[in-house]
DNA sequence: TGAAAACCTTGACGCAAATCAACTCCATGG
DNA sequence: CCATGGAGTTGATTTGCGTCAAGGTTTTCA
């Protein structure tokens, strides 16, 4: 329940490429370090923060995953999205102080803990900083932009597809894979991500099994062909 | 084709509420006028800006209407948005210097072009506005979250509902009626940022009108009771 | 280690929305 | 004034995905 808190330095993070300013002065690292209040650590399943609660800090993902979230009255819930390593959550809460979503792990995480006046008081001073501000934000987004479009106007194997290449390219990006991921997500929330149910989500991952385009076992994934992946998100030829 | 430039000032404009901070002292109000370098005048079906374009500037609605589309290879597009008066369009740009959606007038139209490093550099000296900026930006992400649960998980009624619902408060709140408003976009329009044909949603307005829950002729709609949709937006009964 | 729970797969069937098509309404301009 | 074309409505039919159900597999925890 109580937070675990240790002091911690980004300046010799090996997230850091991912979540801060790239080419810092050296006493702008040290300023920047200043930017981690504390690091907390949250187990599997549990809530990093949660709809209604009061905003104050943003977080950056050292290591695990996660999935946001949002409620409905009538308690299903739509996934707004999977984090992982490197990435930024709670820019949500910015907007009326209040955060609008959940963010609950899908595995043991660690988290950068980062007091959001503290990051304004910054970044007024660390003209990088700022605009790494701004373009995280312009990137989340973007990022929703993309996923409208999937939502609007895919059907389920385009959907599944452009998950999966999305999934394997940001894991390449941070040294992975190219071609194997685990899941850490279940079917179902795969499901509700993509706007579909549970059924269609492993029908469709048993279709691409069938044409050999990828390898399932569980949650583990091996993708076998890309390009036949990439041309189902490109293409929508079916659906004029 | 060449902008129509004229030098304006934000200190004496009536949207300003909606697209600036409030509290500013009369000094800082000097400065954000500064901000605007120019209004650009944009006509009916012409573009503010499209995908692939230079980002330079953030646009603050000051009149007219505008639609922001995303475009697929395949040459069908994704309506991400329709945005109004005191509204600011530009943010997806940010991210990596260029714009990624198309901004179209619905009607003819009037921006403040915002230089957006003029912005940058101003908000390192004027507190309210750096978090006026990141505000901006935090309701865009959390507006894309309602759309991402809208596309997700309702079904065409409780889309539209929910559709009707958020244009007449947003109106309402620009001093237009609560219950009466003139779309400036095609079913065509709708059904894309709603991710459903034009004829479904033809269809859902003959549904409304049927049930006595709206009065539609043509563009112009008249919600008779608001209730009923909103009830269709939080039950979500049917689905479960 | 064994039993319950959670997760996943597959099949049969139904339905909401897409598709295809015909027609009406309205705005526009020669 | 009528001709033209874009926009909207409505009907008939199809279909992709949801729903319901049953059974299999993996994980969890006592």
């Amino acid at each position: 329940m109580t937070p675990h808190a240790i002091k911690v330095a980004c300046s010799n993070c090996n997230m850091r490429e991912l979540c801060m300013p790239v080419g810092l002065s050296e006493p702008e690292l040290q300023r920047i370090d200043d930017l981690i209040g504390t690091r907390r650590k949250v187990k599997r399943n549990e809530t990093l923060f949660r709809n209604g609660e009061k905003f104050s800090s943003l977080y950056a993902i050292r290591t695990g995953f996660f999935k946001t979230c949002m409620a409905t009255e009538d308690g299903r819930d739509q996934v707004t999205g999977f984090q992982m390593a490197g990435e930024i959550m709670g820019l949500d809460g910015i907007f009326n102080d209040f955060h609008s979503c959940d963010a609950i792990a899908l595995e043991d995480a660690e988290v950068c803990v980062m007091p959001f006046d503290k990051i304004e008081e910054l970044s007024r001073e660390v003209t990088s900083l700022q605009h790494h501000v701004h373009k995280i934000m312009s990137r989340e987004i973007v990022r929703e932009h993309g996923v409208m479009l999937l939502l609007g106007s895919m059907r389920a194997e385009e959907r599944l597809a452009a998950f999966l290449l999305n999934l394997v390219q940001r894991l390449h990006a941070r040294g992975f894979s190219q071609s194997e991921l685990i899941l850490r997500m279940t079917r179902e929330e795969i499901g509700s991500y993509l706007g579909l149910k549970l059924e269609t989500v492993s029908r469709t991952f048993s279709k691409f099994v069938d044409e050999g385009t990828v390898e399932v076992k569980q949650r583990h994934v091996r993708i076998l062909n890309a390009a036949t992946l990439q041309q189902l998100v490109n293409n929508q030829q079916a659906c004029h």
